[in-house]
DNA sequence: GTAACATAGTTACAAATGAAACGAATTTGG
DNA sequence: CCAAATTCGTTTCATTTGTAACTATGTTAC
């Protein structure tokens, strides 16, 4: 990786792209995700943004979308308007909250919550196809890589601005 | 991770996002991506496509836009923007080539290959803050799952089409 | 040679995205 | 109480993004 790459010679003045992480990050994260998007879309005509509204409410029903928000980073307008495709189509209900009129909570319909099982076993199918060959031990330190990376970016974003 | 996750209960069922790889994947890949663009923008005025443009022209000067296109899959439009607008600012200049005048030869200004020495050193600045803390083992683990995570995504979205 | 096809790149249009302004409800400070 | 400030969510608008159509050049097959 370049940034061990301390030697002191010309060539480490050059940046080879593809050996830059985060490129690399964003170049599998893309094709992972075209992958995924283009099977949600065919199979079940929901973006991105709306599967994961669909997943999140079946997670934790109830929650307003500033809970979503909060929970996935998603844009405060993409999660309105996800919102509001899934309650047209009938999948997500807004309950009233007595606490608080501004917002409501979501549920999914029982066809919100068909939905989400039917896409949950594609979902996994995918992840399976993606990731399936690799190792326990590897996948896990993937999965606890990303975790940091994460946070690391995370504390670099809100720290500096 | 969630597909290795086989016993029969129910809550094998549910899919949590949390344990998604793809999601986790896409998450941390959105926050690195975020941070740098907020850095490219802020200290030297370009998009993302713009500046692999400029670093995938160091790399390989007399590239064509297609070339570009092949290595890096970005769209093509993409591309034919960002290198206006580096034309636009000085940093590239289009060489017609001889035996094809449909596409020319990209290379890089002086003032270009002086931007491409900043950024180089920024970015590299920002893969240390965000990936500096992870041992050598730890990187080259990750660096080769991105790789072949790449490359088992790729295989199915062009397999199934 | 030339008609049909293919390729590089641009342009025009449409869809997705997010920032800023807004309306409505709630909280805070006096 | 009530005015100011804050929060939740939507709407409006500008920007970004990509698909499709197009121009220009190049290749292939007859």
């Amino acid at each position: 990786m370049s940034a061990s790459d301390q030697s002191g010679d010309h060539a480490a003045d050059l940046l080879r792209l593809d050996e830059f992480l985060p490129y690399r990050l964003s170049v599998a994260s893309n094709i992972v995700s075209e992958t995924i998007a283009a099977t949600y879309r065919s199979h079940f005509g929901l973006t991105i943004p709306e599967w994961r509204l669909v997943a999140v409410v079946a997670e934790g029903a109830g929650l307003t979308q500033r809970d979503i928000v909060t929970r996935t980073r998603m844009d405060k307008v993409t999660v309105s308007r996800s919102a509001r495709a899934l309650v047209d189509r009938g999948l997500l209900l807004r309950r009233a909250r007595s606490e608080d009129r501004r917002s409501h909570e979501l549920v999914l319909t029982d066809a919100g919550e068909d939905l989400h099982q039917r896409i949950g076993a594609q979902a996994r199918a995918i992840e399976r196809a993606i990731f399936g060959r690799f190792d326990p031990e590897e996948l896990a330190g993937f999965d606890s890589m990303l975790r940091r990376v994460n946070d690391a970016a995370l504390a670099l974003l809100e720290g500096e601005g």
